[in-house]
DNA sequence: CGATTGCATGGCT
DNA sequence: TAGCCATGCAATC
């Protein structure tokens, strides 16, 4: 690698033995020879020792290979070398600066080293994830795969082992053959390091498929012990190592033993997890960090997965099978730290779990990976399961209840009880939990890992605000509420979560890869993102106050001491000329009237305000653009496009209306549109209806095919019916709230208009609403529309003012018949119409559109046309909410106002 | 009527 | 495509 091997923990550096080694090494690759391989040796090489990095084996005379055999050939040949430490915690010598004794000893996070027998004392030297993959590689050689056939063989039915406990044949269980078969693996990737060679993906795949795979291991090994000091990954390495002659002497610079190559090894397998196993990282992660957190899993299970499952009995009763990465433990070294504090119990992380919304809630039920539970959990046969008892990392017991639920021909395992824990812990949706096994008491450890800001983009902010917010391993500590303290429904500490954000709140961020159920919609996403830029970019300073830049992390923002304003939204385009120019519509006529691009304006505007085109500043002066051109205009506004829903200008004005009327509120509200009690939050009920079933008297169920069977009429009082009417009802006065509110603002200006154009306008309106006209006929037809039956019907309808306050016309005139599903849905681009919330907006949006109409002067007014016409659907829509408002007869024909009938496109 | 329980649904892998 | 599992929700307490 181009980049220079990490620095070795120790203090042993490159000696002239490592030269000499080196040269050896070389030597012996390059020339034939048949000479001891040990430099310091004269004798004929017979017996092979040390794996070299070249894939082949040191080959010693028989005295230097009995040497390194019985673990002395370090004490022998390099005992003046450099690099020789004392095991922290025993004291033994050991050597750290040579390629022999190199899987001998492991560092430790506080300095020093442990020796492999002590390594294995205070930490995971099983099960770790880290090295199968690695060891598993699929150039593995067969023979270790054997072992670990064998080795799994054995473990198989011995109780809650996890599967990945197999490749434990370098446990002290694993027969002599096995460790010697894993001795023959020593570490070259130092030799390497020491040579100057670099890694690289292709050689390393092509040249040396085995030797990969055995790289892997010894970087694992070595990764392995460091992991199992710092990062608490503990694998088979470690007792690989320990099966490994010890403290064998030879040089090896401390930067060989610097991981750098094992890092790579790790970094491979992580990112092996993205399915490139081979590819070596250019620049590996200095080593000694917790880079490789969890991606170092990843790498190894995947592999070991592929691998122990293919080649693998891993079929055990207990059904531990692959698990899925994101199940894969990843603590950290300070994780593990902090579960196996000072004991000298072994952790063997099992597996871990992000919280979901569901896990998090109060529900307290944390829904177990199958596979995990039937790996590491105790085996139940009854749904009920069987209590189980978990140690936090503080060392608090916890009792919970895991059980199964029969789903689907299978089962759903869950923790019950989870609440008290979960909610001590402080977690949240997002938040990790990590199971692990204390052996050999077998004793299971609950860990947890908040969300930090590291984790995925698919954190929210918020999220990772409170995840980088709070300590993860201060949480623990600071809330110390003992199990008894905890009420027994579990809610504790409702107040502090209730002090960040809610559980519910997070719902629609959090939640890894796995929860896409609770993201927002994409579309969603993008109409929110939209939305928002179109706040951003209408923000305006208030008056007389000018912004201060503040810049954060390179980007400028406009800070106001007061609350900034809406601008008004415009249309950016190129004139014919080649010139950037923005259209804004007037308030007072709706036309159009064409801006220089860099003008910022008010959140209202009207022609009168045009001082960049004084021709064109007066309503009654004629529009530039043609209806056509409007047309062409519009649907490339960005504000259009935003909107999903509105590939019809009527969305259109309505957001320019909202924009206008109450800013970024409504902004927001538009953004969720109907305050989320009929128009849920994308990130919600992701299930729109589940579970109907025959007799099922839900809202859903009990209508109708849509457009099918019986209608509601609106004296109907089933119990359908009144809730859609009180439902409807509360949220009408809702919105007629917001609109009175609005209205009052521009009452004035309209009252001017109307009194001059009320009359030639209803018609207009009416017929545009009315009678889904293609925008020829309306713009052709408007005065004399024949369509005038609803208007007629309803009377005089004709005060917008007074359809709008009494928002109360489409009271008694709801059409029943709608299709339930789509109340909950409500998608914002639910073009199909129906749905309560969809008849709210419908109502208010048809309210607005006549009010532009209305208070438009009168003459065809392309822009406003045009914009009505633009989009056939949103026509539609407003046409039956038109309709349903302003029809009496409901209870005979039932107005086809709100029905999915009635939205059938007329174009 | 709220909380809990058990399970069905359906998005997603 | 089968299975997982997050979640909703009816039934029950």
């Amino acid at each position: 690698m181009s980049s220079p091997p990490p620095p070795l923990p120790t203090s042993t550096t490159a000696t002239t033995a490592n030269n000499n080694y080196n040269a050896s090494c070389s030597s012996s690759s390059t020339v034939l020879s048949i000479k001891c391989f040990n430099s310091d040796c004269t004798d004929v090489k017979s017996r092979k020792g040390w794996r070299l990095r070249s894939g082949d084996f040191a080959e010693l005379c028989d005295r230097c290979a009995s040497a390194y055999e019985e673990g002395s050939f370090c004490e022998a040949f390099h005992s003046r070398a450099s690099g020789w430490r004392c095991c922290e915690s025993c004291g033994k010598r050991v050597h750290c600066g040579c390629i022999v004794s190199i899987q001998a000893f492991t560092l430790l996070d506080a300095g020093g080293i442990a020796c492999l027998a002590c390594a294995r004392k205070s930490f995971v030297l099983t099960s770790n994830p880290a090295w199968s993959p690695l060891f598993y590689h699929a150039s593995f050689p067969e023979r270790l795969k054997d072992l670990s056939v064998k080795s799994w063989s054995q473990l198989a039915g011995s109780g809650p082992v996890p599967w990945r406990q197999a490749p434990s044949l370098f446990n002290p269980s694993a027969t002599p053959a096995m460790q010697s078969e894993l001795q023959t693996r020593m570490p070259y990737e130092v030799d390497r390091l020491n040579t100057g060679e670099t890694f690289s993906a292709p050689s390393l795949e092509k040249r040396k498929v085995e030797d990969f795979s055995e790289k892997f291991i010894n970087g694992n090994l070595r990764i392995r012990l460091r992991d199992i000091v710092e990062n608490g990954n503990a694998g088979i390495i470690g007792e690989e190592q320990s099966q490994t002659p010890s403290s064998l002497m030879e040089d090896a610079s401390a930067q060989q033993f610097g991981i750098s190559i094992p890092y790579k090894s790790l970094s491979e397998s992580n990112s092996q997890i993205e399915g490139s196993v081979n590819a070596l990282q250019p620049a590996p992660p200095p080593p000694f960090t917790k880079h490789f957190h969890g991606s170092l899993h990843n790498g190894v299970d995947s592999s070991v997965d592929g691998h122990i499952r293919n080649g693998k009995p891993r079929t055990d009763a207990r059904g531990r099978s692959q698990l899925l990465p994101r199940y894969w433990p990843r603590f950290t070294d300070g994780e593990l730290h902090q579960i196996s504090g000072n004991s000298n119990s072994v952790i063997k992380p099992l597996f871990e779990k992000m919280l979901s919304a569901s896990d998090a809630g109060r529900i307290g039920r944390l829904v177990l990976p199958k596979k995990c539970a039937e790996a590491y959990f105790p085996p139940i046969s009854q749904p009920e399961g069987l209590p189980l008892r978990v140690q936090d990392s503080t060392g608090k017991e916890w009792i919970f209840q895991f059980r199964f639920w029969p789903n689907n021909n299978s089962r759903m395992y869950v923790l019950e009880g989870v609440t008290p824990c979960i909610q001590n812990m402080q977690l949240q949706a997002g938040d990790t939990v990590t199971f692990s096994r204390l052996e050999p008491e077998g004793k299971l450890v609950m860990g947890f890992r908040k969300a930090t800001s590291a984790t995925p983009s698919d954190q929210d902010n918020e999220t990772s605000q409170i995840g980088n917010g709070v300590s993860t391993k201060g949480d623990a500590e600071l809330d110390h509420s003992p199990w008894s303290k905890v009420d027994k429904s579990g809610y504790i500490a409702k107040e502090v979560l209730e002090g960040k954000s809610s559980i519910r709140k997070r719902k629609s961020s959090t939640l890894g890869s796995k929860s896409k159920r609770l993201r927002i919609e994409k579309e969603d996403m993008i109409e929110l993102k939209l939305t928002w830029e179109e706040a951003q970019g209408l923000l305006r300073p208030p008056p007389d106050h000018v912004p201060s830049i503040v810049a954060i992390e390179g980007f400028e923002f406009e800070e106001y001491e007061d609350a900034p304003v809406l601008g008004k939204p415009t249309i950016f385009a190129t004139d014919n000329v080649g010139q950037k120019v923005q259209w804004v519509q007037c308030e007072d006529c709706l036309k159009w009237r064409k801006l220089p691009a860099n003008t910022l304006l008010p959140s209202k505007w009207a022609c009168s305000s045009n001082t960049w085109d004084p021709e064109r500043s007066s309503c009654s002066v004629a529009q530039e653009l043609t209806a056509e051109q409007l047309e062409y205009l519009i649907p490339s506004c960005k504000l259009v496009v935003a909107s999903k829903r509105s590939k019809d200008a009527r969305k259109e004005i309505d957001r320019v209306e909202a924009l206008e009327g109450e800013g970024l509120d409504t902004l927001a509200n538009l953004a969720i549109l109907g305050e989320g009690e009929a128009f849920p939050a994308s990130s919600q009920a992701t299930t729109k209806h589940p579970r109907h079933r025959p007799g099922c008297s839900c809202i859903v169920c009990i209508q109708p095919p849509s457009g099918k069977g019986p209608k509601h009429k609106q004296t109907c009082t089933c119990t359908v019916c009144q809730t859609v009417k009180r439902r409807f009802k509360t949220l009408m006065m809702k919105r007629e709230k917001k609109q009175s509110e609005k209205e009052a603002e521009t009452k004035q200006s309209e009252k001017e208009a109307e009194t001059t154009r009320k009359k030639p306008q209803e018609p207009s309106a009416e017929k545009l609403l009315d009678d889904e006209p293609s925008p020829s006929s309306n713009t052709g037809s408007e005065s004399g529309s024949p369509n005038k039956k609803k208007t007629v019907s309803e009377g005089s309808d004709d005060d917008p003012k007074r359809m709008k306050s009494s928002t109360s016309p489409f009271k008694g005139q709801i059409d029943l018949n709608i299709q339930p599903e789509r109340e909950d849905e409500l998608s914002p681009g639910s073009d199909s119409g129906g749905g309560m919330m969809r008849m709210l907006q419908d109502a208010t949006e048809t309210y607005l559109r006549m009010q532009r109409f209305l208070s438009s002067d009168g003459d065809n007014n392309p822009s406003g046309n045009q914009m009505l016409s633009s989009g056939g659907t949103g026509e539609k829509i407003s046409d039956a909410t038109m309709r349903g408002s302003s029809h009496q007869d409901a209870d005979k024909d039932h107005p086809s106002a709100f029905s999915m009938n009635a939205s059938a496109p007329a174009t």
